[in-house]
DNA sequence: ATCGTTGCAAACTCTTTGCAGGATT
DNA sequence: AATCCTGCAAAGAGTTTGCAACGAT
């Protein structure tokens, strides 16, 4: 028989953050903010909760150059992220937006790309 | 007074490994073709080596998504780079040819960009 | 009462560092 | 001979897992 998942508040609080956030989130990020939704939840409910999600496929993992993967809400079309240079944090771009005609090798096939833009955010300006 | 660096086997090794490759190299990439020159060189010996190499500006780290960074020879102009979805391994796309016109928030400013293309590499397709 | 979930701590993996022996100058 | 460098093993950081206690059903 399959498990009979339980609604725990470190869950919901987990769900929430991301709800929230309106951005993709690291580990650490969520960790931060559900403790100040469930006081002494810990970094192992973080990782274990997020890898349940990613499997029910109600989160994707953003996986960015030179950091930790970040997460977000799954089911949004092609797009594409920006991180601040000062507070690490992404944020989504709005559409897919590139155009792009590099020369591959010989004998090489294209199944997709990723796309990245760096800068301040709002904040850090 | 500056140390004075040795020429040693393993540094030989190591960095002809960047230069006949021919494209970014993981630590085991340069790990396991370094071995095939000097036996029982030891992975100790490429982290300090590419870490001084990288500091010498001989290398520039290569950082990509959800994987480990990869160095290359430093000096190139401005380019992106092609992973293959099979064997993993990273290869120079030729020039930028870049065009993107994303939206970005209200009060954030750009710095620069990273593009990866995915595919299929010639051995691999 | 059952059994899924949590927090803690131990285990793992990847990278860095301390140290004694070995190699280069 | 001096001292830089290497290999080994231990130490750190980030992530996963085993286990006993807790808590949702």
């Amino acid at each position: 028989m399959a498990i009979q998942p339980r609604n725990t508040k470190q869950k919901e609080a987990i769900r929430s953050v991301f709800t929230e956030a309106g951005r993709p989130l690291s580990h650490d990020e969520a960790l931060t903010l559900s403790q100040e939704i469930v006081d002494g939840l810990s970094i192992a409910t973080i990782y274990r909760n997020i890898n349940v999600l990613v499997e029910e496929k109600w989160l994707s993992p953003v996986e960015i150059p030179g950091d930790t993967t970040r997460y977000e809400i799954a089911g949004k079309e092609h797009h594409h992220h920006f991180q601040c240079n000062t507070c690490g944090k992404l944020f989504d771009l709005q559409g897919c937006g590139i155009e792009w005609k590099a020369k591959l090798p010989k004998g090489f096939r294209t199944t997709g790309h990723e796309f990245f833009v760096y800068g301040l955010c709002s904040t850090c300006s």
